[in-house]
DNA sequence: CGGAAACTTGAAACCTTTCAAGAGTCGTGG
DNA sequence: CCACGACTCTTGAAAGGTTTCAAGTTTCCG
């Protein structure tokens, strides 16, 4: 590899790992601060923990800790598993910029999930401790921390459905998924990273590891999509979407 | 069928279908107003519109609605489903005597789910327009609500796992799952019904009808259960357990 | 009692997994 | 700058679990 493309890399590493604060964050928006009026943001910056940062492989919580608080992804990108009776690791999530974990720590104030970096991670926490007081001074910010809570279970019933559709279906639902979700937050969502590994990948949509490759490789001759190691190119979002919708195995009621 | 055996059949319907008030309820402690104070339960109560009876088939809500509030149930069962873009019902869960639903209702303020009776359902609201307030009045109901919020979480996580599962152990989880719910409120763990049809269930579990029927039989043969239609008799609960944690697949890493 | 709906059961077809070997990629050290 | 080893990814063939299709049985309800 020249020095030339490795900086090409570097450059777009750089693009997505966009450091801000609270009151003028990039994803302010979808972050915590909206419905919330100048002050009230500025309070909430005074008490949100900033910019963290954590390298690949280390977590932001395991199962069994105390909820310490919640967390907005603000570079890089996480990935929430669950682990069986069996030892078994289960992938529930990924995570990118601007987006938001932690809520299952509500239920017992222990989280039930373990939160660990695909990549080089900063974030900014909301802690626990502070969420109860905070939230009564600013009573928005109550249906605010509502709001996200029902995204998450949002997300997960996604999940749920598209878990329920064959290797095709789930793969090209996947690949929309996150090019809607980088696009929702100012990325391109036509050139981006699937944080997983092959393996992961599989895990994350129950699909054996060979099955993952073999499908996105066939998506790659038909020309839907372009494969460079993590890196997707969206070529043909159009069929792809006719794909994950209309295939052959449908759950019925 | 005899005049008796009718009556029979009638008095275990009836032994499901309790009629308490919030501050006699006897699914209290798993409400809402664990952690509350006798007066703020009292306050509650006031608030809380109860014991609307539903028929078998109506709706509690329908996806699209708007959001009018968090709903217990009191006796009969429910089920929460999810229509996808090709009109394909996603049976999602399952609820039973107790058990609280609505909270995917905060993300957009518009129910994103419907919810079903599976047969007479009488249930309790927490008006939606209520909350905000009543939260700021009695704090620890906040954190109710949040925890409620993350059991909902917890019990989908759960159907992720155990829908990555064979057949077998699926079913398995399945009925042990259900036998703890229905337990831990109080009701027999042992002999209860599945409130769905194969149907459903196979929808449910992402198991075509046959493969529900087939193994279930399957089951029963080997005497792990006694099935009556809808009704089950869990007969050998450890050996369930050990198909439902130790079976042939798993996902890993 | 009769018809409709729900359930059971068998056999063939199909998709995905498993197993296994080979190719590619990345980082480290010579 | 290239070589080496480890790890990840690709790809083929066989095995296996579920689904599909279809026919028969049971249950439910008017």
């Amino acid at each position: 590899m020249t020095s030339f493309s490795a900086q090409i890399q570097l450059a777009q590493q750089a693009s997505q790992r966009l450091e801000v604060t609270c009151n003028n964050c990039g994803f302010n928006t979808i972050c915590f601060p909206r419905g919330l009026t100048q002050k009230e943001v500025a309070e909430l910056d005074d008490v949100v923990q900033r910019r963290k940062v954590l390298h690949k492989g280390e977590y932001l919580f395991r199962a069994g800790d105390p909820f310490h608080g919640l967390i907005a992804v603000k570079s890089g990108s996480a990935k929430l598993t669950y682990q069986d009776e069996n030892g078994n690791e289960h992938i529930l999530a990924l995570l990118l910029p601007g987006e938001l974990l932690g809520f299952d720590g509500f239920s017992a104030n222990v989280y039930r999930c373990s939160a660990q970096a695909l990549d080089t991670l900063s974030y900014c926490e909301l802690p626990a401790s502070q969420i109860t007081q905070l939230c009564q001074r600013i009573p928005p910010l109550f249906k605010e921390i509502l709001r996200h809570a029902g995204d998450a279970l949002e997300a997960q019933r996604e999940q749920m459905v598209f878990i329920k559709k064959t290797a095709e279906e789930r793969l090209a639902s996947f690949l929309l998924d996150l090019s809607g979700r980088y696009g929702y937050r100012g990325f391109s969502g036509h050139e981006f990273s699937i944080g997983f590994t092959r393996q992961e990948l599989g895990n994350y949509l129950d699909l054996a590891l060979a099955t993952v490759s073999r499908t996105l490789k066939q998506f790659e001759k038909e020309g839907w999509i372009k494969l460079q190691g993590k890196k997707v190119t969206i070529l043909d979002s159009d069929n792809l979407q006719k794909l994950s919708c209309c295939g052959k195995k449908s759950a019925s009621a």
